[in-house]
RNA sequence: GGCCCCAUAGCUCAGCUGGAUAGAGCAACAGAUUUCUAAUCUGUAGGUCGCAGGUUCGAGUCCUGCUGGGGUCACCA
């Protein structure tokens, strides 16, 4: 017997698979896919027109013979042929609730079941010391997050490291620009090795405006640049005064960060850092010479990553500059050292802006050529589109600056206070609950229309769209979930209880099949880094509640079994939806 | 200039390894409520899938060329 708990189209697929196999024919061709046109059937498998063309035989006659013996199993209450050869099939009532209730005895509905857990390693966010988050991190945070819900969901072990960007060149930029504004702090007296106060000598807010300053001066004066180079350098090298600059800034820039963090509801389990590798780094670059994969070009010393069958141009990957400073890949290659030490994972995903892709592929071929990570260990640069505003080029605040992502947030939020205002509910809530509704609202509007795109795709920010209450929005939703709670909160109160389920009506069925397809999207969705496909299948299922909650009324419906059948379905399906939001990063309110 | 990605309804976008009549949402129009929160549901209309070839029984999907847009091409991150 198969098993019941893994996903529904699997176990279709391999019964159908079982079918081609009895007629001499590849079960691969068993492929089962939810129905393209419902109105025949909830699954179809397309596989006899596949099969037809590899045994040269007719399509009809496959799908015929599959047919008949799908129907041995007695577990279709429809089975029909159409077109060319696509078989159509409906599953018979008591096999779908008895799926239903298998699936939603497991805290992941199943999914589990079909993966393997393995030791995950995320790094996402990447905040750089001195700068404001901005529009930039808003992805690499909300889908980092997403899949790191999704990975912890589905049994990984997961570690998520935020990877400060915290060790080159504006660092020595910084610190130039610091002594510039004041000179007579003892961090850069010759000679001083300390120790220094405690107290940061820069608050974050002059940080943001010595970060472009030194940033401008760099460009126009070439002798400051030169300067930042070398401080750069012996910041590296362990310059004690620089060091207890540096370690200021980079406290007073992680305090800031971590407002937007908990804003966005992400986790880290490490607050690394680019310069976490410097005491590794001595070690990496002789071995890379020591073994000859390092050479000398230009002055620089670089590994070549570029193989005979590049189509691209592959420039090697600089591991000093010809200063002797290391650069960001330098750092890049030896955090996989370190990870690999540290945590021997099976996969390293780096959520970071699809830009940087030539960047990764010099990083993981250093790596491969290096040995630096076990072979099997995966490196996957999960690349994501920009955020674009409605002129469709790159957001951008009114005067052409950078959009910072507290202020989008609290945009956010302030365009859901408004939109709970205008639907003139609010006189329900308090000053506080009102609050909350807001923030949950707002930044579930931020997050769902992000993860709905697929992640390549560049997306137009319209927060007026995404605050929406109908269509494809967070709030849309959310509000599924707040009635199903709000109905759930009235059945206790009259002292209904849930019971069996049994099946009424169509909306019940569709409802059961939305919610049978889970474990479906969650591994598809983990398999290719890919939140927007949770996003489709909680709108699909949010869409068949609501449509469910239109045709089927349940606490004033007169047959007990009925009812206590209908608040079962209900509870399963708040659950759902919670688990799924939850992944997606969104917090569902009681009310809203 | 080399390489990579994109082009689908008025707007924002789906379309998984080629498979039936190309789908959603918004906007438009027509309906449904003495609400279990209508912030909902049902229906109508809307398309030469950028252009031109090719492969295939079958192409939005694969191949080639063209047009338009974006990205990227070693001492920044």
């Amino acid at each position: 017997m198969i098993r019941v708990t893994t996903s529904l189209l699997n176990q279709l697929s391999d019964l159908v698979g079982q079918a081609f196999e009895k007629c001499d024919l590849d079960p691969s061709f068993g492929k089962v896919v939810v129905s393209q046109r419902r109105e025949l059937g909830q699954f179809q498998c397309n596989g006899a027109l596949g099969a037809a063309k590899k045994a040269k035989k007719n399509p009809r006659e496959i799908a015929e013979k599959i047919v008949a013996e799908l129907e041995k199993t007695g577990l279709f209450n429809e089975l029909s042929l159409a077109g060319p050869g696509f078989i159509n099939m409906r599953l018979n009532d008591e096999f779908l609730i008895k799926h239903i209730d298998q699936i939603s005895g497991d805290a992941s509905f199943g999914a589990r079941d079909g993966h393997t857990p393995e030791t995950v390693i995320l790094d996402f966010g990447g905040p750089n010391v001195a700068k404001a988050m901005h529009v930039g991190h808003l992805r690499a945070t909300i889908i980092g997050e997403s899949l790191r819900r999704l990975r912890t969901f589905l049994g990984d072990s997961v570690v998520s490291d935020v990877h400060f960007g915290d060790w080159g060149l504006p660092m020595g930029m910084l610190i130039k620009e610091i002594e510039l504004a004041k000179p007579d702090l003892p961090y850069f007296e010759e000679g001083n090795s300390g120790p220094f106060s405690e107290v940061s000598p820069v608050t974050v807010d002059e940080l943001q405006l010595l970060y472009p300053a030194a940033s401008g001066r760099s460009k126009e004066d070439p002798e400051f640049l030169e300067a930042a180079r070398q401080a750069t350098f012996k910041l590296q090298q362990g310059h004690a005064g620089y060091r207890a600059l540096w370690q200021h800034m980079l406290d007073v820039s992680v305090n800031e960060t971590k407002i937007d963090f908990d804003l966005l509801g992400a986790h880290f389990t490490e607050w690394k850092g680019e310069a976490d590798t410097n005491d590794h780094m001595p070690g990496m670059l002789d071995r890379f010479k020591k073994e000859g994969l390092s050479e000398i070009s230009d002055g620089a010393v670089v590994v070549h990553v570029a193989e005979e069958d590049d189509k691209k141009e592959m420039p090697p990957l600089i591991l000093q500059k010809s200063d002797g400073a290391v650069m960001y890949g330098t750092t890049d290659l030896a955090t996989i050292e370190i990870r690999q030490q540290d945590h021997k994972p099976d996969s390293i995903l780096y959520v970071v802006d699809a830009r940087q892709s030539l960047h990764f592929e010099q990083v993981f071929r250093a790596a491969r050529k290096g040995k630096s990570i076990t072979e099997h260990t995966k490196l996957e640069h999960v690349g994501f589109g920009t955020v674009n505003g409605k002129d469709g080029k790159p957001l951008k605040t009114r005067d052409g600056g950078v959009v910072r992502l507290r202020s989008l947030i609290e945009d956010a939020i302030a365009e859901a206070r408004k939109v709970v205002l205008e639907a003139g509910l609010d006189d329900r809530f308090d000053a506080e609950e009102l609050d909350n509704i807001a923030k949950k609202v707002g930044v579930a509007a931020i997050k769902y229309a992000d993860l709905s795109n697929p992640r390549m795709s560049n997306y137009v920010f319209d927060i007026e769209r995404f605050t929406k209450f109908e269509g494809r929005t967070g709030p849309y939703q959310m509000y599924a979930a707040v009635r199903i709670k709000s109905m759930l909160r009235k059945a206790a109160e009259q002292g209904l209880k849930q019971g069996p389920l049994v099946m009424t009506a169509d909306a019940e069925r569709n409802l059961i099949l939305a919610l049978s397809l889970l474990p479906e999207a969650a591994l598809a969705a983990a398999d290719k880094n890919a939140p927007n496909i949770l996003c489709d299948h909680v709108y699909a299922l949010t869409q068949e509640f609501n449509s469910f909650y239109h045709d089927c009324h349940v606490l004033g419906e007169k047959d007990e079994a009925v009812r206590s059948s209908r608040l079962t379905l209900c509870a399963i399906t708040l659950r759902q939806i919670e688990t799924v939001l939850q992944i997606l990063g969104i917090d569902v309110p009681e009310r809203m």
